[in-house]
RNA sequence: GGGCCGCUAGCUCAAGUGGUAGAGCAACGGACUUUUAAUCCGUGGGUUCGGGGUUCGAGUCCCUGGCGGCUCACCA
């Protein structure tokens, strides 16, 4: 017994037969995986030239995967896909010549093979354009089954795991990430077209930071130390500011050490830009500009369906203070509880469950979020937050305890967070050691003190804006997704058993 | 991590209170020159997620483990 493939009783049936099929192709000397293939025109190109009148009586030369099949006695016919779309084929026997209609295609041909064909174009008596085709090649054997024709793949387990058959089977998750990859393309164009320059960071850190989060920690095994995968790329791209590029942005994967939910994968893509000489309303405004842009240009307008609601991104947003939000929602106006104590005390006092350990502005996003996110379907700005959860925001000049930071809500989730950006190195260092105080109080998503961000910010950093958004998440709300698996190719599973 | 729900043929799904596990598609054999979820005739296909238990008998009931979904908690 060797480790080499099963023997046939071990295949199901399905597949044992494709196998037969495989071993009689090579027995008639037929290459089931050749390695070169001719193709003259992509589907949609073929069905575009076709329909300009180009082609005439001119043979084509398609490729792909045989997705539908309707045998019959003398003429059959079947749908071919590529990456482009899908054509109906026709193959009659007198044109192909009796021993390959026979004996090739009806015999040893399968759904789900990957073939090329060859021939002219043509309209069927049913008005469906169809390639009429005079020779059919193998390109790839198929050993499998494909899924069901009519119902696709359901189970949402194999749908992720076997990602492949979840696009091969279903169209409309291959329009998903068609639009996201849009969203991307859309995004870096708007930006560059605003004189951004895109640049790359680092994924390992030996200090991670920019954000309240848990790391994930990794190991140089040469270099003997701990690194970190990161969190966000803030604090490069302002050493980037202080380096004299005015408007950079970076779009990338940050990794999070934290729950999973259907907002929530560990890794997921970010876009961060920074734009010296202005603050978090010129961001504001930015922002509603851009996402405008974004949803016209990959939607066809500012008004989007998702679920039940239709968002309208259209600008400007509605602008609410933090304070005002959670006062409106629940009652409790937070600058009337100035520590941690006293607000966890009114918070008991409304049955909302408020841990020990939680710093006051951790009490404050938690009222956010029990609150007030939920509601913001519409697209909704929450302005002026607290100090003490943004550690790298300026204070607002006439009130010490908040920052001039902003969050952006739609579909009931936080897709981003600005603010302008804290310059003042004193202010900085004293704010990393605030932070370290909570870290040695127990929260583990404290800031880190980073020694040599607060060297960057002495040499002098232009006053600026900074923007952090979910790109998973605004592909959610452009796809009509509510689950952030729909929109991630390969979600984190749990490895099978 | 908690609660609820799910896992049956390659795929989509059925199987009142425990009593020989079925259908459609797919596959296999046959008929068929304008079909398009092709149609018609025939055939095969199962560790009912794994393990244990109760019972004459378990897909079904009990215990336990795995994975997944929804939801709450936490977080972007």
């Amino acid at each position: 017994m060797t480790d080499s493939a099963p023997s046939s009783q071990e295949y199901l049936d399905q597949e044992l037969a494709r196998r037969q099929k495989l071993q009689q192709l090579q027995a008639k000397g037929i290459d089931p995986f050749p390695a070169r293939v001719q193709r003259s025109h992509t589907i949609a190109e073929a069905l575009v030239a076709y329909e300009a009148g180009q082609l005439d009586e001119t043979p084509v030369q398609l490729t792909g995967r045989l997705v539908a099949l309707r045998i019959m006695g003398k003429l059959s016919f079947g749908h071919l896909q590529d990456g482009t779309g899908r054509l109906q084929i026709m193959v009659r026997r007198d044109l192909l010549g009796a021993e390959r209609y026979n004996d090739f295609f009806k015999k040893l041909v399968d759904l789900g093979d990957i073939v090329a064909v060859q021939g002219p174009m043509v309209t069927t008596r049913t008005g469906e354009i169809t390639c009429q085709v005079t020779g059919m090649t193998l390109l790839a054997k198929s050993l499998r089954p494909m899924p069901d024709k009519w119902h696709g793949i359901k189970d949402p387990e194999v749908r992720q795991r076997q990602r492949y058959l979840d696009l091969l089977a279903n169209p409309e998750v291959r329009q998903v990430f068609r639009t996201r990859a849009a969203i991307l393309r859309v995004l870096r164009s708007y930006l560059d077209g605003e004189g951004f320059l895109e640049v790359e960071t680092p994924i390992l850190q030996s200090v991670y930071g920019g954000a309240a989060a848990e790391p994930f920690v990794t190991h140089h095994n040469y270099l003997r130390q701990d690194l970190y995968l990161r969190i966000s790329f803030e604090l490069y791209l302002k050493r980037l500011l202080v380096g004299g590029y005015d408007r950079v942005y970076e779009i990338g994967r940050d990794f999070r050490n934290e729950g999973i939910s259907h907002k929530h994968n560990p890794e997921f893509t970010q876009l961060e830009f920074y734009e010296a000489y202005t603050d978090y309303v010129g961001v504001m405004e930015r922002t509603e500009a851009m996402l405008a842009t974004v949803a016209q240009e990959v939607t066809g307008g500012y008004e989007v369906q998702w679920g039940e609601h239709i968002l309208n991104f259209r600008p400007p947003w509605p602008r609410i203070p933090l304070r005002q939000a959670i006062f409106d929602a629940c009652g409790i106006d937070y600058n009337e509880y100035p520590d941690a104590d006293s607000l966890r005390t009114a918070m008991r006092a409304l049955k909302i469950d408020a841990p020990i350990e939680a710093t006051r502005g951790k009490l404050i996003d938690k009222l956010l979020g029990l609150f007030v996110e939920p509601n913001l379907i519409q697209p909704t700005f929450l302005v002026d937050y607290p100090v003490d959860v943004s550690p790298l925001a300026k204070k607002k000049v006439d009130d010490p305890l908040t920052v001039e930071r902003f969050e952006g809500f739609v579909g009931g989730m936080e897709i981003c967070n600005a603010f302008s950006e804290l310059n003042d190195p004193i202010d900085q260092l004293q704010r990393f050691i605030d932070q370290g105080r909570d870290f040695e109080a127990g929260d583990k998503e404290a800031h880190p003190v980073d020694e040599d961000y607060v060297n960057a910010l002495s040499y002098g950093m232009p006053p600026a804006g900074g923007f952090g958004m979910g790109i998973d998440r605004l592909t959610m709300l452009l796809t009509n997704q509510t689950n952030i698996r729909e929109v991630i190719l390969f979600p984190h599973l749990r490895p099978e058993s």
